[in-house]
DNA sequence: AAATTTTGCTAAATCGTTTTAGTTTTTCCT
DNA sequence: AGGAAAAACTAAAACGATTTAGCAAAATTT
């Protein structure tokens, strides 16, 4: 395998000193005035001797590591697991590494994580955040570090941030329940009560219903911790059911929801939407060939992910994001399937 | 925000070098003889300081980064995203950070992933390849970068691997067909041809079924390109259906076959397992909820990424492997559910 | 008391790159 | 010819950690 090439290699071989080499290398030489021989001269011994960069070496002299870093409450979910692999995409083509990691929607494991990849001299982070106020994300505004937020955001905010318009998309879902005829309705999300982006959608919801004069009873707003999802759900419909409260229609908040929902329901052979109706925030492929499929509040993955990476790239080239800019949110659409529709 | 608190620092304010400082700090103050009293001081110094180390400089000294990656055909994919979570978990709680990376089942983007991680200096790699040959492994194992391969393997490699026991869970499915009475049965794979996974799956099928003198006619081991997924299946299955050849059953080689080929049947209005049954390969949730529930070959996910984890660290850590524990075969299970019961 | 060993510590080199601050040589101008 | 300007290049420092080789003082042995 031999030792690795370093630039000194290059340089001794050639007779030059190992500046020249490096300024070419960088595009800086006409800048330098290095006779275009002489370049040409070095980019051949380059790859002659197929040199390639220690990227440790120049990360540790320059600070910068083309890498980025992507914080998502958990990479299996569906929804996480797409964004993260258009990001994925969208920085391989910039010539920029990405680092995923899963906080577990623990406030604590995300500072922590942040702080290493901090360390690690990665150049900008993507986060879907699990933190309870703008706060951190001010100071990590003060420090430096590029970065933007999807998803989630807060009032107030510095932070750069794409996010869908929730709001929009819990008015859509209510409407088209309203008209569907169902007035009875649940809807399930996750705790914690920060979380801008289920409180956007129920308010959403809330609003439109209200215009109707439906009000949701406190009961009927779920709300169950990340990893209990699937034991909360269970409990809480075998617990309408037995009572003989069933709503006549469930509003859930993200696609695990969605997911962990139909599951129970099914296994108390509760017919859908015979007996109950359900509506779902993130559409998933598998959901429209469910039986019955499932109607969703569908966000648009590709364009977060493109909004987000284009808004990061431009805070690590320095330029300055304008105030209008800094704050993105797209549209989202609703599908309806079968799973609101009465037959 | 104010400069970074380096070793330098540390050792100044204390009057001591920064040589006793980098010793106390990677514990080997004791070997050196660095007297307690001093060793304290300096360890409540770094904590005044707070002192966090460049992890770039150290990588660059050490030519170890902490960091290992993990590299499959796509994280959105959630048999990826699943044992991509597991190793990263991991790696977490043993100090470890991943990358990860989707090679779109292109040989030429992974070789070219695995160059530039290399160059990152990652202290080891996963791979669920798409090489076509053992070769660019056995290399990899000559130049000393610690690896394992999962998922799909070669004959005669000298790379650790963590793979699943593919033929039999092809007998498995394959018996519960017959078992059902089920006699014209279709394959659904993808291509390349030399995907390990895919063939074992299939012979292992084909194996069990020769035994009760069942064939399958060539024309129905569908393979089809990775992007280009929906469009065959799409195609095949309309083919079939108006040339009135339906098989009685399918069996579909990874979750995304199986979603693609259920959402096209239902297209069709093609009713499961009435006119066709549907045996898949990997499970996921909301297999289970789907209607009809899908029968699978279920992998242990968990086990495979404990295996595979296990096996990179001690290679990095220098450990030998034995040739016993080289190569990991794991067991997989059957899951029956509705989708290939006749009722 | 001199020689040896042990204890506790440090100076300086090293990793591979980029960059600052020049130097040397050639060309041009008057 | 003498001085200024331009062209082409380079020496050395810097980044922050680890490690090799070794020094000085104290303790122990002879």
């Amino acid at each position: 395998m031999g030792k690795k090439i370093s630039i000194d290699d290059i340089a001794k071989s050639l007779g030059v000193s190992k500046t020249l080499v490096s300024l070419v290398l960088n595009d800086k030489a006409d800048k330098h005035g290095i006779s275009p021989d002489t370049q040409k001269k070095v980019r051949d011994k380059v790859k002659e001797l197929n040199y390639q960069p220690n990227v440790l070496a120049r990360g540790f002299r320059l600070g910068k590591t083309n890498t980025i870093g992507v914080l998502v409450s958990d990479i299996s979910n569906r929804f996480y697991s797409r964004i993260a692999r258009s990001i994925e995409d969208l920085a391989w083509s910039h010539g920029y590494t990405v680092i995923i990691c899963s906080t577990d929607e623990d406030l604590n494991k995300e500072s922590e994580q942040i702080r290493l990849l901090r360390d690690r001299k990665l150049d900008g982070l993507i986060i879907s955040t699990s933190q309870d106020s703008a706060e951190p994300f001010n100071k990590l505004v003060d420090s430096g570090l590029p970065h933007v937020l999807i998803d989630r955001t807060f009032e107030g905010m510095r932070s750069p941030s794409v996010s869908v318009d929730n709001f929009a998309g819990g008015r859509l879902a209510a409407r088209h329940l309203l008209h569907q005829g169902y007035r009875k309705i649940a809807v399930i999300g996750i705790t914690p009560d920060h979380i801008s982006t289920i409180n956007d959608r129920i308010t959403g919801f809330q609003s439109a219903l209200a215009e109707e004069g439906v009000i949701i009873p406190p009961q009927w707003i779920i709300k169950t911790p990340f990893g209990e999802m699937d034991n909360t759900i269970k409990g809480k419909l075998q617990q309408f059911y037995q009572a003989g409260a069933m709503p006549e229609a469930i509003f859930t908040l993200n696609n695990n929801l969605t997911s962990a929902c139909m599951l129970n329901l099914r296994k108390l052979s509760i017919d859908i939407p015979g007996q109950v109706a359900i509506m779902g925030f993130d559409d998933v492929s598998f959901f429209s060939f469910t039986r019955p499929s499932i109607s969703v509040i569908a966000q648009p993955i590709e364009r977060i992910s493109e909004v987000a990476f284009d808004l990061l790239l431009r805070q690590i080239e320095g330029s300055k994001i304008s105030e209008k800019e800094k704050s993105v949110k797209l549209p989202v659409d609703i599908i309806i399937r079968e799973s609101t529709i009465k037959s």
